[in-house]
DNA sequence: CCAATATACATGCAATTGCATTTACATTGG
DNA sequence: CCAATGTAAATGCAATTGCATGTATATTGG
């Protein structure tokens, strides 16, 4: 049976991680802006630069289940954000890359994300408060053994 | 611009959560038990007690959307844990209660979702550290200002 | 070489979610 | 009293998710 203060600790990640969700994707919507997840996939994609990068690569990045990344893919390439090509060393597979407006895009996007995060975070926590929770919770962001 | 530590929190935030809810919602799933968003809500209907609530204030309890927590309710009334009557002194109003079935559902629920804590939560943070993280945590779960 | 197995990705279908709107009753100000 | 407004809850529809499975290529053991 788990003490009270994992409990209580269980029960305020759920709480704090809606609603700060909740107002980014908010603030997002409102901005005429993708969704948070697009967010994420785009940078990644960033960050992969020019060489691109592999669905199953990403897929690890993301913390996606296979069949969601490829779907999330699918909406990306139909809104012109990424391209797709044939893995030229596997044919199975493809590679990914941002195209010019999914830079422009995720660009777009950060101001907004940004000025969710200073109000839902930033401004409640002290930066060694923010260091002391971001040490705690990557205790809990491990695989599960 | 946030910090860096706000954004290693947050990213934090979003991954410990994702990794320890993913944890639970297949131990329920491989258990043959429903999913967490029941627990949550028959564990308020226990709270609730023999006088039962209005699904308005179960809204504000579970922080969820209005249409979510109405199918929400739609689906356990369906499997029989909740009963639904009308409220004697409200003709829009409805009042919910806990069935047994749904008394021992959540009983049934708990050693499964526990054990899960305990893995994944209380087996990585001391107590004093798991106090700290509920207390940092707490900080952002208050309603967006 | 090749059968067995593993990996990469896609997809049909059912369940769930989100959004906007609707229905019904309650409350309030004139 | 009653029109206007507010609150409780449901619902049509589109988008998203989850699950199981399918298709195609790669790898590996004999």
């Amino acid at each position: 049976m788990p003490n009270q203060h994992t409990i209580a600790a269980w029960t305020a990640l759920v709480t704090a991680n809606r609603r700060v969700l909740e107002t980014i994707e908010r603030a997002l919507k409102t901005a005429g802006l993708p969704q948070l997840s697009w967010y994420d996939a785009l940078l990644e994609l960033e960050k992969a630069g020019p060489s691109g990068i592999r669905p199953f690569a990403l897929k690890e990045r993301l913390l996606l289940p296979q069949y969601s990344l490829s779907r999330l893919l699918d909406r990306l390439e139909a809104a012109q954000l990424i391209d797709r090509h044939e893995a030229a060393d596997d044919g199975r597979g493809q590679i990914v890359h941002l195209t010019e407006l999914g830079l422009r895009t995720r660009q777009k996007m950060w101001p907004v994300y940004a000025e969710t995060l200073l109000h839902c975070v930033e401004d409640r926590l002290s930066p060694n408060e923010a260091a002391e929770l971001a040490r705690l919770l990557a205790k809990l962001a491990d695989a599960p053994s």
